[in-house]
DNA sequence: TCTTTAAGAAACGCAACGTATCTACGAGAA
DNA sequence: TTCTCGTAGATACGTTGCGTTTCTTAAAGA
């Protein structure tokens, strides 16, 4: 037996398909905002919607997947590749941006969701194939190939593994020390790491 | 009102400090090695180790520092920085056996704590701390300084990032990729980034 | 022997996940 | 206009696992 039901007057009319679906996302964005990814639940994300916790799981199998569309849908988009004219510049003016992109939420909010993140090997798969097919790998490797063609840096020097080389440290930073490297990391990393080693001639 | 308890049969005679400690991080590590860490459970260490969880919560206030403890305790020390005469050598050896310390454990245990220390921003300290602290960085400076006295390497490029930086790229790769670093990507690591790093001339 | 410390057992409270069940709204078909 | 079907929405549940509380009692030490 069970109480009849008042119907959901939540006051709001009964939303479907895309309204809802993005009033879902903003409710995370903003569950986000507001308690960080530590104490991001289903349950308060359902209340801040005004809908409930099945519609959420009936389109997202799970809280980091929720999470992954609403970071996907409200973050902007990050800056074609800068064309300065001179590799440092290119590199932490588009650095600088890609770390910044998540600027409006907590810092716990973006470091929490990648920790999570990394707990499951499909979604690290994921994370790993957003990196290259049209992400921010692919924009680092346009930048160093142009400044290769300018004769600024080896071209011999330019493996896959070289052109992570930058967003892998920024992210490992990133990771261990909890805090999104300020520029002068940034900075740094390219002085002393990715810049001399991008200019090593071979053989060197 | 409680039934009186047919007290502690478990067989065997009730234990206490150190005796009753290395049982519980033997325990820890039978688990882990049984489970992984995602189904590591505090009921059942404590079930493993014949005792009770009051008994783990007075010793380690939570599941990541008692893992820690385990961890601390049965890995194997590892070795005196090498001196082969060659640094790539070197590298190459200590890299791999620090590696391959918990090789006892399945992977997904070793990844899933480290990635659990994550999300703590006192642990993440502690850890850093670690590595610096008579840790495995203190190694690699002494390995790389002992280079440079020999002129293999620019001494000039002994940054305290730069010294760090084989580790902090293993570290990413095994958190983002889930796998310890094969011997091969070891070998890349430290043969397209770090060595010819350290031996590209200043202003180069 | 007496005292004190801590082991050990059991159960609890709590938070949060993910699911099951049911009602009722509303868009599109008939 | 009416019927019907998909799904929104509400509620409650089962489960897991953490960390705690409470109590009894073994055993170390004075």
């Amino acid at each position: 037996m069970r109480k009849p039901v008042t119907s959901g007057r939540t006051g709001i009319p009964r939303r479907r398909g895309d309204e809802l679906e993005a009033a879902i996302l903003d409710a995370v964005w903003a569950e986000l905002v507001e308690h960080g990814y530590g104490r991001l639940t289903m349950d308060g994300i359902a209340a801040r919607a005004r809908t409930s916790k099945p519609v959420l799981y009936r389109r997202w199998p799970n809280r980091v997947e929720l999470v992954m569309a609403a970071l996907g849908r409200n973050a902007p988009d990050y800056q074609d590749p800068p064309d300065t004219g001179e590799l440092r510049t290119d590199l932490l003016v588009f650095l600088r941006g890609l770390l910044h992109r998540f600027d409006d939420l907590p810092v716990d909010a973006v470091h929490g969701f990648l920790v999570d993140l990394m707990r499951d090997p499909e979604l690290r798969r994921v994370f790993r194939a957003a990196l290259t097919d049209g992400g921010p790998v692919e924009t680092l490797s346009v930048m160093m190939h142009r400044a290769a063609e300018r004769g600024e840096i080896n071209p011999a020097r330019l493996t896959p593994r070289v052109v992570a080389l930058p967003l892998d440290l920024l992210r490992d930073t990133f990771m261990v020390g909890g805090e999104v490297a300020s520029d002068q990391v940034i900075a740094e990393v390219l002085d002393e790491i990715v810049l001399p080693l991008l200019r090593a001639p071979s053989n060197g």
